[in-house]
DNA sequence: GTAAACCTTCCACCACAGTGGAAGGTCAAG
DNA sequence: CTTGACCTTCCACTGTGGTGGAAGGTTTAC
């Protein structure tokens, strides 16, 4: 199938799948005598696993090396499952950096709350640092 | 004072203080006969300001704006009350997908832990999308 | 008088994951 | 035989907040 088919059935964009080709995520397509990238259903995995791998928050980069492991036959659960650990360990650290952030702008919203606009000369006060 | 002075004396980088000139946060400072920006010391609040408003989440562009209203000599209070409400939102929005995702990589690395490497064929079974 | 440290502008580049569009080739239907 | 849909490559651009470096001018200290 063409570019455009595989497109419409996977749900990912030509100028994606030309893309991810291009990073390396993909193997080069054989092609018809005109050039046209002509793809074997097995595409549809190959984008589908990428999918799934983003969505579980693997970048490109690391989709790329998982998948050139698995290229070569190697199994690769030990490696995703390194990967999802670390994720989930980045995650978790952005969630208290988050909290942290919500917190600070908690407490501006509640000074804002006190504060007389016709105190507010100069810089505005609201954002002066937490003491 | 020189630029590289300003720089030792806020903590921002004399880069980045042209840069934030640039985009508009920052008046044209005066300039010696040779060129040379030269502040005075209210240039220290400003840097200032614009250091705590993005720890606050805000945006160069919502900085920009704010000081512009603030430059007219119109109180912010409210406008920046406003902003602050806006990222406390977003802020809560961010969470609540980033433990969405969380929830994901849980399952998924439960399932890893589950997984014999011998079954990992073809694409890794792992992240296959959840039941 | 010269070397070091400072300043100027300008252009390019970083991550990240694509998207938009131009210029041109190919294929099937009518 | 032409029209329209599809395909190709290539280059530029998106947003965000800067950073790096080149080429050259200025100031200060010795």
């Amino acid at each position: 199938m063409f570019i455009g088919e595989l497109a419409a059935q996977s749900g990912v964009t030509a100028k994606t799948i030309r893309f991810w080709e291009a990073e390396g995520l993909l193997p080069d397509p054989t092609r018809t005598p005109s050039g046209y990238r002509n793809y074997d259903p097995d595409a549809l995995d190959r984008l589908s696993f990428i999918r799934h791998a983003q969505t579980a928050g693997l970048t490109l980069a690391e989709i790329r090396r998982v998948l050139g492991i698995s290229d070569t036959g190697e199994p690769v659960c030990g490696h995703v499952s390194d990967l999802i650990h670390q994720h989930l360990a980045d995650i978790d650290e952005r969630i208290r950096e988050l909290n942290e952030t919500r917190a600070l702008l908690d407490r501006l919203a509640k000074r804002a709350a006190d504060q007389d606009p016709a105190d507010c000369d100069g810089y505005c006060a609201i954002l002066q640092p937490p003491d």
